[in-house]
DNA sequence: CCCTGATTCGC
DNA sequence: GCGAATCAGG
C-alpha cells in the first residue's frame, strides 16, 4: 500500500481526531503503526496538541530555533465518524455462579447491570481465552465463567485494562457506580 | 506484558 | 519517501 491522497488525508483527520498511531494503522490496513508514525513525522503534523519537549541526550547541536507552526486551513468540524455499536442479540445471559470461598470476582446480580454491559460481556465470553485458574497471568482477565463444579468452567483470560484485574467489558460489571441500590430492606 | 509516540537508518 | 527496528515512557 502507498500513501495516496486519500490515505493521508485519512490519515490526517484520524491524527487529529486524537486517534493513536496504531488505530489509524488498523483503519487504513496495508501499514503498521510504525508506518502511521514514520509519515506523520514526514508530514511534519507530529505533536497535535502538544507534546512534551523530547529531551534527547543524544549530541544534536541545537538547531535553529524554529519559529515556524504547522497551519490548519481546514476548518473541519462536526465529525462523528463511528461509535462502537453492540447489536448485540443478547442470546441467553450466562451466569457464573461462583460458590463463596473463592478469592473471585463477585458475581453482581444480573438485574443490577446495565443491559449494555451484560451484552458486552456476553459477546467478550464467545471470544475469552478461558484460562484455566493456572493460566491466569497478571495481564489476564480474572474473569469466572460458568460452574467451577463442571467442565464448563473458564476464565475470561483477555487483556486486562490496565491495572485492573479484568478486561474492559469485565470491569464494566464489575465496578457499578453502585446506582439502583437501594433495595436495602432484607 | 500490554500499549503509546519518537527516532534512526537501510532501502 | 518509506517503515522496521529500536528507543523511551506509561
Amino acid at each position: 500500500m502507498s500513501w495516496t491522497d486519500e490515505r493521508v488525508e485519512t490519515l490526517k483527520r484520524m491524527w487529529n481526531e486524537g486517534q493513536s498511531a496504531s488505530q489509524i494503522a488498523k483503519e487504513l490496513g496495508g501499514v503498521t503503526r510504525n508506518a502511521v508514525i514514520g509519515k506523520v513525522h514526514r508530514l511534519g503534523l507530529s505533536n497535535r496538541a502538544g507534546v512534551a519537549p523530547t529531551p534527547q541526550p543524544t549530541a544534536k547541536p541545537a538547531e535553529a530555533p524554529a519559529t515556524e507552526a504547522a497551519a490548519q486551513p481546514e476548518p473541519e468540524a462536526t465529525d462523528q465518524p463511528e461509535q462502537e455499536k453492540a447489536p448485540i442479540p443478547m442470546s441467553q445471559a450466562r451466569r457464573a455462579i461462583i460458590p463463596a470461598g473463592q478469592p473471585l470476582p463477585p458475581q453482581p446480580s444480573a438485574n443490577e447491570i446495565s443491559p449494555e454491559a451484560l451484552a458486552k460481556v456476553s459477546e467478550v465470553e464467545k471470544g475469552a481465552k478461558k484460562l484455566s485458574l493456572m493460566e491466569l497471568t497478571e495481564r489476564t482477565c480474572k474473569w469466572p465463567v460458568g460452574d467451577p463444579a463442571t467442565d464448563d468452567f473458564w476464565f475470561c483470560g483477555l487483556p486486562v485494562q490496565q491495572g485492573k484485574p479484568y478486561c474492559e467489558a469485565h470491569v464494566g460489571v464489575a465496578f457499578q457506580p453502585m446506582s439502583s441500590r437501594r433495595d436495602r430492606r432484607r
